[in-house]
Formats: C-alpha cells, structure tokens, sequence
RNA sequence: GCUGCUAUAGUGUAGUCCGGCCAAUCAUGUCGGCCUUUCACGCCGACGACUGGGGUUCGAAUCCCCAUAGCAGCACCA
C-alpha cells in the first residue's frame, strides 16, 4: 500500500472519491484537537513505546493524538523505541511494534532506538557530573528510602565532582555490580513532594543481556528522555497524567544544561471496559493458555481489534474524540463500535448467515435465482445471485416465533406449516407489498444445495451456521451478515468458514 | 503519610482561561416513530448532566474557600 492509499483508507484525503455522503457527514462532524501553542513554526513530537509486547488501546491514543498534531502543523514525528532496561524488552515486540504502527497508520519520519544512544547518555552524564549536578550514590536502596522521607540527605552527596568523575569511570568500567552504585540527580532534597528527591539517573545491570547492545551501565528513563528529547528538538509532548511527576523530574535536568524544554501537555487515564491493558499480565496469560496469542479477540491489543473488525479509521476517530483532556476516562466500546459502523457500514458487502439452520421443503413454486445487493447503498458494487430449488435454510428461531407467514428476502412469500413434527412450507406468491402489508418478517435464508459451513465466534460464545459461498472471496475482510451484525472473516479451513463478531 | 492532577447526562465531549448570549453543545446509547426486500444505513422526536456545601457578585457550570470522590507519583520500570 502506498501512502496515499493509506491516507485514503484513514480518510485522510478529501479527493473526488470520497465526496459521498457518508464521507462528508463524518466529516463535518470531526471536532478538531485544541490548538498548540508555539506551533507556528511546525513541531516536533514523538512516539516513545517500551518494545515490551505489540501496542493496545492504550499506546493508540498517545500515538495517535502525537500523530494527528505533527499532521496538523507539520514538522517530524519521531518513533524512539526506548528500551533502556533489558529486563523489559521482548526481542519479538521491535518487530510487532513496528507492525502495529504500520497498521495505525502513523506518519512516522524518524526513528531511534535508546540502546544505540548510550555513549550519547554517557557523555552527557559526565558533562552533568563536571557541573555538579550528580553523584554517585552507593547507598543501600531502602536506607536512602528513609532519608529521602525525612529530607536527610545521604553521605555520598557531599563527594566532590571529582570523586563522582572517579566513580562513574569505574561504573563505565564495569568496577561495578548490579545494585552496589547509581547515580543520582541533585535536586532539592527537601523538595515538597518526595518524588522529586535526589531521583536516580544511571543504574547497574548485569543481566539479561541486552538484545541489540553489550552493556552493564544503563541510563533511567527521565535521564534518557531528557537527553533524547532536547537532541531530537522535540518541541512539544503529549503523553498521560502518569507522566506529571516526570515532567517535573526532566525539568530539573533540562535546567541543569540549560536546555529549553518542551511544551508538555498530559492527558487523564484510560480505563478499558472488561479488558486486560496491561502488557504483563497478558503475557502471563499467553503464557498460561487463557488467551491463544496476542491477537485473542478478548485483548484489547491492536491486532486483537484488528483481526475482530475494529478499523485503525475507528480506533483514530475514536481516540481522536477522546482527545487530551485530563480527566480520567472510562473507553467504551460502544462508541468506538459506533465510529467503526460509520466507516465499514457504507463499505461492507452483504450476506446471508443461518445460524442455527432448519431445512425447509417449499412447494408450489418453480426453482428461480434470487438476486440480492451486495452493498445496498451503493448497487454499482454488484449483486449476489442466489439458486433457489425447493428446499431452503431458515434460522431455527424463526420458526420458535410461531409466525407462519414470513419473506424469504430478495425471494419470495412463504407460509410455514407444521404437522406432526414435520416442517413444510407453501409458496405464498411475490409480492413484497403484500409481505410488508401483513407486517411478515423478512429473513435470510440459503439454498439447500449450496452453502457453506460457518462458525461465528462472539463475546457470548460459538454460533453455529451456514452462509453464502461467495463469503469465501471475503476472507480478511469485513462483511455484514444481514439481520446479524457486522463480522470479520477469519478463515476458510477445512471446508469451513471461521467469522469474528465485531458489533451489530 | 507526603506531593500533585481531575470532577458536565449510562459513555465520550463542547462551554470553564476573559462570569451574563448556557433553563448548558455534539456524538454515542436507550425508547418511540418514519423510511427501507436486513433487527444495517438514513431521517424525525423523546430521555438524560454542571460532585456537595459555603463565599464573591445585580448575575456563577465558569472566580475563591472547604469537603467528598477518582487518579497518579514518592522504583537502580517506561
């Protein structure tokens, strides 16, 4: 796909295909991003995923929010994968990553990886040393806890710039093991808030190893964003609330060298509806077989949303709505089902699925084809040809309403007569009016003879049924299975269709 | 415990900075109707909110104070 394919599919490009009114309605009703200021001249903003698992709900609205902003103004978007700290970092997820911003559609210009920048971080902690904005604390973790709590501070921040220049070259050295040394930043340490305090920067690792770089001494996130974010020219940052008491943290470090620092904004939490976020803990169970992969349509991962037929144009228009306030919100998944109706409803091709079916002998009435649209709102897109012969699936529930007269769509009238167990039914002529008069329900129906097997997988469980064979040409796509809901074909294997339910 | 952020209908969101045009916007949802060879789409209508209490003011969703609730940070994670 080339990019402006992409842009089209985002509904991004507003050209002479897309001028129809579904489009445009959608359109005008897509409220715009606050304004940023110091924007003028462009920006430059970034993506900064730990490469831990592939992306969910969560990652997508820091991403997209980042994303629509640099659209708006113009300027870069850089992808920093920061993955600092070997112990969470998943070989696979530079990979996955990588796909599920593809598939979100971002307009990544740059990318950084933080484990090639460490000489970079290195020599920045020496000039910060040199300025007396660090030392190297050798402190037990807990016993500097307590200090901190009573705004004490600790021996090792009386050492001189010399004796901390002595002791960082020993931790570059590798002198060092894990725990025994970290460099820590000089704050305020009788800041009000304890966060603040003397915060470390640099800490030592021995293992795991590093999966793209041999290396023992790696620097903490504020000190590597910090870094980072001034060198890259980041100009403005849109990330979540979680992140207030590290802005403050960078700040103290920006001010260190002098640097300018960048205009934050944080958006609230997200809370999802009945599903797992966190990366952890869908590992854990990957790994104990509750889920099936990182796709299990029960995850709120982007290929999870994907593979159930939830658009990358929904996700951004839903996430897009959300937009940046700082109110902790609580994602729903009606709203975003409603975003992805707008964009497949006018698209997706239609289908007749029997759930449940009931065979049906229909007599008084010659064999005939029924013809039924594949996209109502739009005929050019051609019409299914349906061969009736005389004996047709119905959904069992159908006849459970105890309703005698009903339409087969696109077909006929029937009348449903049962006698002694067994069910029958009677031509009852073609007139629609006639149908619509007496109020008969419309329903779909296949033909005896030709048909395919069709297990439809939905949050409530396993339906059983069969559907049109022209299905099998939608696999990987969305369809709607008409008076049942839009679905995502999955697969045909073994002379058998698998479908995802996605909404109504 | 300390520090900070937030608070508009079931959900999301506009309005809050610079008080009156807000008996509060839009979307979604639910219900009802219309349209329609789908229980989809579209159209019409209804339902539904300024967390509470004080204060300032002629006038407060909007400013101030207190309370309450939610969230975050106080990691050698990001």
């Amino acid at each position: 796909m080339d990019e402006s394919e992409k842009n089209e599919k985002l509904g991004y490009l507003d050209n002479k295909f897309s001028k129809n009114r579904i489009s445009k309605s959608v359109k005008e009703k897509e409220r715009r991003l606050p304004q940023l200021p110091f924007s003028e001249k462009g920006v430059v903003m970034r993506f900064a995923p730990n490469p831990s698992g592939p992306l969910h709900l969560g990652h997508a609205r820091a991403a997209l929010l980042n994303d629509e902003y640099v659209r708006e103004y113009g300027g870069k978007y850089i992808l920093r994968i920061e993955d600092t700290d070997p112990k969470r970092v998943d070989p696979d997820a530079y990979r996955t990553v990588l796909e599920d911003i593809d598939w979100l559609g971002l307009q990544i210009t740059d990318v950084v990886y933080q484990s090639s920048r460490l000489s970079l971080y290195y020599e920045n902690a020496r000039q910060l040393i040199e300025i007396g904005g660090a030392y190297a604390c050798t402190c037990d973790n807990e016993e500097f806890r307590l200090l901190k709590g009573r705004k004490e501070v600790c021996p090792c921040r009386s050492q001189s710039e010399k004796e901390t220049l002595d002791l960082w070259d020993k931790m570059e050295e590798g002198f060092f093991k894990e725990g025994e040394i970290s460099l820590r930043l000089r704050t305020q340490i009788d800041h009000p808030d304890p966060a603040m305090r003397d915060f470390p920067l640099f800490r030592i690792l021995n293992s795991p190893s590093h999966p793209r770089v041999e290396a023992h001494l790696y620097p903490l996130m504020n000190f590597s964003v910090s870094v980072d974010d001034h060198y890259l020219g980041v100009t403005h940052v849109i990330r979540g609330k979680d992140h207030i008491a590290n802005t403050c943290r960078q700040k103290f470090i920006f001010d260190y060298f002098g640097w300018q620092i960048p205009y934050y904004r944080h958006y609230g939490r997200m809370g999802i509806e009945g599903v797992v976020l966190s990366t952890s803990d869908i590992r854990k169970g990957i790994n104990e077989g509750r889920y099936t992969d990182w796709d299990d349509i029960r995850l709120g991962t982007l290929r999870a949303l994907g593979r159930r037929g939830i658009t990358p144009a929904a996700v951004r228009r839903a996430v897009l709505e959300i937009g940046i306030g700082e109110t902790d919100i609580q994602f729903s998944w009606e709203n975003l089902f409603a975003k992805n109706k707008e964009i497949i409803d006018p698209v997706s091709h239609r289908y007749f699925f029997v759930p449940d079916p009931v065979a049906v002998k229909i007599s008084g009435t010659k064999p005939t084809i029924a013809k039924a649209s594949l996209q109502p709102s739009d005929p050019l897109q051609g019409s299914r040809n349906i061969a009736f012969h005389d004996t047709v699936y119905i959904p069992s529930v159908e006849l459970n309403r105890k309703i005698e007269y009903l339409r087969l769509k696109d077909l006929f009238n029937i009348l449903i007569k049962i006698e002694d167990g067994t069910i029958s039914a009677e031509y009852a002529g073609n007139s629609l009016e006639e149908a619509r008069s007496k109020k008969a329900p419309i329903i779909q129906w296949l033909p005896y003879e030709e048909n395919v097997p069709c297990t439809l997988l939905t949050p409530e469980g396993v339906v059983k049924g069969l559907c049109e064979q022209g299905v099998l040409n939608e696999t990987g796509k969305e369809v709607q299975f008409e008076r049942v809901g839009f679905v995502k074909i999955d697969k045909f294997d073994k002379g058998e269709i698998t479908a995802y339910f996605t909404h109504r």
